[in-house]
DNA sequence: TTTT
DNA sequence: TTTT
């Protein structure tokens, strides 16, 4: 019905750009979300939050962000599930972004941001929309190829 | 930067469907949102926040929406200014919607719902995002019109 | 820094309210939050999404929320891991909610709600901060007792 | 029911702390949200955000923006109106904040920021819940002076 | 496995 | 009246 995350934090590593079998750009990147709380022990707590991005979103995730960024995020919680190679079921929880701000540029120019949307692209959700030829079903995964193809 | 707001409250009366003179769909109506305390005298309160759609999702919020439904709305704040005929600056503030979910239906149904998207159309934002003979400027105002000839 | 979901969705089940050794009450449920699209094959989809609620604002979801209502629920994504017993780490991704509202009630009244603020009991992370005799530390895991301790 | 706004943008100017007859703190400002798009001309747009503070979060706020910093707010939409001296009824839209984020500092450290929460201070909102005391009904307008006493 |  |  409605799903919608907001999320500002760091990233952990690099983002990772991949390309699905049938060419669709996906980026993977943890977002680091400080908690506003420290334990009692004092020391700074963080929930590390797994963030997919699609398409030209992906790509220009991967082009412009980095470890350590400050980066805003906007999505949905999606949770997937697959059987591992031990025959278990794992369930995986991550939020699938259309909108991504960069808090930081490279050289501290201050607030530069993107937000797929306004510069020719859209938001990724919204751009499939429009693009019937999607090798992708709906829910962003792709559909002529099986869970291990994908790329994370 | 990034911009958004979720409500769910009630119509306070029956939605307005009217067009620009480009023939684009614009729908107008207030919800009726309760804070989550009483004030001092003990007597309900509620915000009035008017709420816009546009486009294909103003016609189904104009054929589905009615006065006293519970409705969720999703969408960023927009603050307009104009003159007035007495030569004097207002300035509204509104909800533009890109994504409204119907939390009762007629026939108290239970939940029947729509948001703008995965049927065809996707959010009304995104929707614009392809659409490159567009009466309107991306701000969701007619560029060849006036202000005077604003739907409301 | 920020961490702010919304959902409205529908419980899979009854909710469960358990209680920490120290007394502290808890409630965990799964909402199903339908996605605004179907897949390939035109089947309904939906995330399940685990919500874990606290104190006050768990009693009253065990009392008030059913499997099959739809239900609004704000709060922070968090991700907990621990070793399970077979000597593997285990992530948690669930939803801690500091706001629900119950968009149906028992008898179809209509749009009941409860946001655990503003009846005397305020939003339940904000509830916390005043209370020092806490047996959880702010993160809302218990301090004085173990992982395999807690009720979920 | 459900009424939560996250936005990011910056200060017009800096912000203004004032007090209310009784002495409970209040601090305004105004965020400029660029818009995600550019108007037909090609000029830059933003929405001009007017955001309200209370008590400790006034008082952070008060310290740490300035005027061009880049900040993050959450709260909720309110809706006042009043009569003006002319006898006529004014509305005015601003944003409560019950949580601002501080995404540059000073001496640009990086991504400081504070919560109103988790340092010995709740949000604003949960704050106000277990003080008593309160000259200020829960709607954040005091109960003991008229409207003319407000501090904007 | 984690960011500042 | 507006920010970078």
């Amino acid at each position: 019905m409605l799903n919608r995350v907001i999320l500002i934090g760091r990233l952990t590593r690099d983002p990772e750009l991949r390309y699905t079998p049938s060419g669709v750009a996906v980026t993977q990147f943890t977002l680091a979300v400080d908690r506003n709380f420290t334990s009692q022990q004092g020391q700074r707590e963080a929930d590390f939050i797994p963030i997919v991005t699609w398409r030209q979103l992906a790509e220009t995730c991967a082009n412009y962000l980095r470890k350590g960024r400050l980066t805003a995020v906007e999505g949905r919680i999606q949770v997937r599930s697959y059987d591992n190679n031990e025959g278990r079921r794992v369930y995986v929880t991550e939020v699938v972004a259309d909108n991504v701000r960069f808090l930081e540029s490279n050289r501290s120019e201050g607030g530069g941001s993107y937000g797929g949307q306004g510069d020719g692209y859209s938001r990724s959700e919204g751009q499939r929309a429009g693009n019937n030829d999607d090798p992708f079903s709906d829910d962003g995964r792709p559909i002529d190829i099986s869970d291990d193809d994908l790329p994370f």
